[in-house]
DNA sequence: CCTCGTTTTGCAAGTATATTGCAAATGCAA
DNA sequence: TTGCATTTGCAATATACTTGCAAAACGAGG
């Protein structure tokens, strides 16, 4: 693999600022982050809203980011780097978000019965838990 | 457990019309609907948008009712029904949605591991799969 | 380094989705 | 049936996202 500059411009688009920074931006956030927080991030000066939306939408396109559905109303974005694999948990109380790779993720007797049953050929999937996270559960017991 | 009236009155709150055809709509339909498509389903008079919302919100907040996060502009719900538990199947090209109960659906291990490491106690879990449907599979193959 | 055609950007306007304040209507217990 | 708390409809507002268009940036070729 290369600099994201590099892919970019081997799929035949220009790397253009914007795009780099909000890669990098990405890459370097442990959690996937939605359009407002990846523009509050930006160096200035800060590019439009709408420049931010339309590169995410060409580098999700691209397969370079991906994006993520948690139960909020805004969508999140996260970095689709080579093989690698996230998952999310959420605070039903604070909101906030931990991600984690983990250590063997096998879904396959589901998408087996997925293709079986409902015909679907499955290419991805997404796993979110929720629950109480650490400093809310202390509230929440009394303890 | 009761009728859909009974168990809003069980909880103090008023068992009002839209509350109970909320709960029938989402009932019948086999996947999660948006608060437009509810709507939709409606018998006259309609309610305003505002009160679905609201009482959406309600039901969710009470436990009868459960978000589902797809990757979509809009939020999608269904019914919370004593412990069955629902995964969902989404078309990357068309977007149709199939929803299905696993057979077993064991994920303890990666919630064990999440408390271990990341000190949450998750309560709940969201898996969605994205791929082709049997439609748009035989379009895109070409067979 | 400069020129030129293509692509992207900023800006403004537009659309979809969701939320809120308030007065009128409804639910339901007594 | 009455009375009071709660909910509803309506209108206004907020938020997330999209689109059209002219000006600016990109980068290939000279």
């Amino acid at each position: 693999m290369g600099t994201p500059a590099e892919a970019l411009r081997k799929l035949g688009y220009p790397a253009t600022r914007g795009r780099g920074e909000i890669l990098r931006i990405l890459t370097e956030s442990p959690i996937p982050l939605s359009s407002k927080e990846i523009l509050d991030r930006f160096p200035p000066p800060r590019p439009d809203a709408s420049t931010v939306y339309r590169n995410l939408s060409l580098l999700a396109s691209l397969g370079l980011v991906r994006s993520v559905a948690l139960h909020e109303r805004s969508r999140r974005y996260e970095v689709a780097s080579d093989g690698a694999h996230r998952h999310r948990v959420v605070c039903r109380e604070c909101g906030r978000i931990a991600s984690f790779e983990p250590r063997r993720c096998d879904l396959s007797r589901f998408e087996a019965d997925i293709r079986s049953t409902l015909g679907y050929d499955v290419k991805d999937h997404s796993l979110e838990f929720f629950g109480a996270c650490p400093d809310c559960r202390r509230t929440e017991n009394g303890r």
